[in-house]
RNA sequence: GCGCCAGUAGCUCAGUUGGAUAGAGCAUCUGCCUUCUAAGCAGAGGGUCGGGGGUCCGAAUCCCUCCUGGCGUACCA
């Protein structure tokens, strides 16, 4: 609707410079005016070309202008035309034009906002993954709902995604998490045995040491070093495994594929990795150690991809996890890290180029760190303490779709305070129900127009003429707005977008609801306004969505 | 020291890639329920967009510089 509108007034404007000046190649724009008082649509032309043209920009928009008045057709949809202050020229477009939006959204129902910018394009998206050696955090909720809420936009957008969960279940972190579950496994026979410096405090280390002890007694006490630690090894990830899956499974996100990093390391993707940057001639050795010359991308030193030890760092794995993702055929790879992981990023993508592979291939963002409050204070998080920090409470305490929209109304990238008692509450502060809100009234409104049984002589088709209050046309031109909003979202990788659109929509059906009755007497008049609400419902509910939000009839 | 991210209303944050008088929510104040859900609406106050330069017809947005905060700077992941 709106592109429609858009691609009509810049060929107007085009054929008015073609009629006007002689010089060719004159790019122009046409934008949305955020103000209702500029009219609808405007363009800078005048401005962009006046130094071009050698004229001053009012002088160029007065001539503009005049020929975009002239070439307007009796039945067009634009009203009015007029130059402003600076050199914008706006437009502005008739009241008929946008009501049609209404019968466009209940026409397209589900499927109203989409587009097929994608492509089908294949792409993989990387979220929550973490070290199996602990329960999810808040931090991986976050990225769960922004992970998995860019999915569906991207779906949605015509991209063929995949969503993936990476296990790192190779390397230094989980030694250290075997030895302390050993430890806590032998200190239930022995109090005094040591418990390693470095190792995992965490209270769920001793529960889960309890379980072991269920499962095997004392059986363990006096196996060989080498078994003892396969099985718990074996034992303790599938159990951290299949927590961390159903805590994200309640929180509403189903991955694709969970990648196990050890399968890497088994299946010699990693030494052929290494091979190619080899190949590739950025790999030496020093100090028995196995180099990548990150150096020559700008590093400020070279990186370690096989220890002295022989063992393959994790940005070793990680390279070649990234190379194993391209050679999936995907057309494009976004990961989401944790804030833990910023000097990575930079290197990795080093080695995405040293590899030859094009560097826009690969999107790599940071979900910043979250701020549990309580009434304006800070919970102190600590790993140790185990206190409030784990996604299952959080979700448990405020619940899914509050905590998923608290999430999704802020950008990835910037640290987010996450007050526990305002996600809690149940009232006109907590944004998440203001939108809910507006979708519960919505069926409310139409359970009572049926009940009423209204008869609708002919409600097959509304006169729609009938709709000219201003505050249906907002509503209509705000619904017009969400393919924009879906598009934009997509293209840069930010659901948040979404949200704040939401929150807008319900702004506006809230006042129209406020000011305007749907159900009345006057039949012909109702009819032309359930049409108004339900295709504001319809918007509501893919909105939502796309946030993995539930829209529920009655609050 | 170096690198990344951030600094916008009292608080928490948006700002569609350079547009017009910088926007929401919370908090504060004032109105609105015999009529489809008041978990709502309308209105008011509140700003040197960290400071200073620069580019441009036009800057919160781009460039330079300084200040402040967070994080990173491992043969951890």
């Amino acid at each position: 609707m709106i592109n429609k509108a858009k691609r009509h007034i810049i060929r107007i404007v085009q054929e008015s410079i073609k009629k006007t000046y002689s010089v060719k190649g004159l790019l122009i724009s046409v934008e949305r005016t955020k103000d209702g008082k500029f009219g609808d649509f405007s363009t800078n032309a005048a401005m962009m070309h006046s130094h071009k043209l050698k004229e001053h920009p009012m002088s160029i928009g007065k001539k503009l202008c005049k020929n975009i008045q002239q070439s307007l057709s009796k039945d067009s949809f634009i009203d009015k035309v007029e130059l402003v202050k600076p050199g914008f020229i706006n437009f502005y477009i008739s009241k008929r034009f946008w009501i049609d939006v209404f019968k466009e959204v209940i026409l397209a129902g589900e499927k109203y906002g989409r587009s097929n910018t994608g492509d089908g394009k294949k792409i993989l998206v990387e979220f929550v993954g973490s070290n199996p050696t602990g329960p999810l955090n808040v931090v991986s909720a976050r990225a769960a709902s922004i992970g998995d809420s860019l999915c569906n936009i991207l779906s949605f957008n015509g991209y063929d995604v995949k969503r993936e969960f990476y296990i790192n279940d190779a390397g230094e972190q989980v030694s250290r998490f075997v030895e302390s579950l050993i430890a806590r496994y032998n200190q239930i026979y022995n109090p005094d045995f040591p418990f390693p410096d470095d190792g995992y405090h965490g209270n769920y280390v001793k529960d889960m040491a309890k379980e072991l002890d269920e499962k095997y007694g004392r059986s363990l006490l006096n196996k060989r070093a080498d078994d003892v630690k396969d099985r718990c090894r074996s034992f303790y990830l599938s159990k951290i495994l299949g927590d961390q899956k159903r805590d994200v499974e309640g929180f509403g996100v189903k991955f694709d594929v969970w990648f196990s990093e050890k399968t890497l390391h088994d299946s010699s993707k990693v030494t052929n990795a290494l091979k190619k940057l080899e190949e590739c001639g950025f790999v030496y050795e020093k100090d028995g150690a196995t180099w990548f010359r990150s150096t020559k991308f700008g590093d400020d030193e070279d990186r370690v991809l096989i220890k002295a030890n022989g063992a393959p760092t994790y940005f070793l794995a990680d390279i070649a996890y990234h190379l194993d993702k391209f050679e999936r055929g995907f057309d494009k790879a976004i990961d989401f890290m944790g804030p833990d992981h910023h000097g990575h990023i930079g290197r990795l993508k080093m080695a995405i180029k040293a590899l030859s592979i094009d560097e826009k291939w690969l999107d790599i963002f940071i979900v910043q760190q979250v701020n549990l409050m309580r009434g304006g204070e800070k919970i102190k998080m600590s790993k140790r303490a185990g206190r409030f920090e784990t996604m299952r409470d959080l979700v448990s305490e405020v619940g899914k779709d509050a905590a998923r929209f608290f999430f999704l109304m802020r950008s990835q990238s910037s640290h987010l305070d996450f007050d526990l008692n305002l996600a809690k509450e149940e009232s006109s502060k907590n944004p998440v129900y203001y939108v809910q809100y507006a979708h519960a009234r919505i069926c409310n409104i139409l359970k009572h127009a049926e009940e009423g049984k209204i008869d609708m002589g002919g409600i097959d088709n509304p006169n729609m003429e009938l709709l000219n209050k201003p505050d249906e046309i907002e509503l209509a031109k705000t619904l017009a707005g969400f393919k924009d909003i879906c598009e934009i979202s997509a293209l840069t990788y930010t659901p948040h977008r979404i949200a704040g659109y939401l929150l807008k929509l319900a702004g506006v059906f809230h006042n129209f609801y406020n000011k305007h009755r749907v159900v009345t007497e006057n039949k012909k008049l109702t009819a032309a306004r359930l049409l108004i609400v339900k295709s504001t419902r319809i918007v509501l509910v893919n909105g939502l969505r796309l946030l993995g939000i539930s829209a529920p009839e009655k609050m």
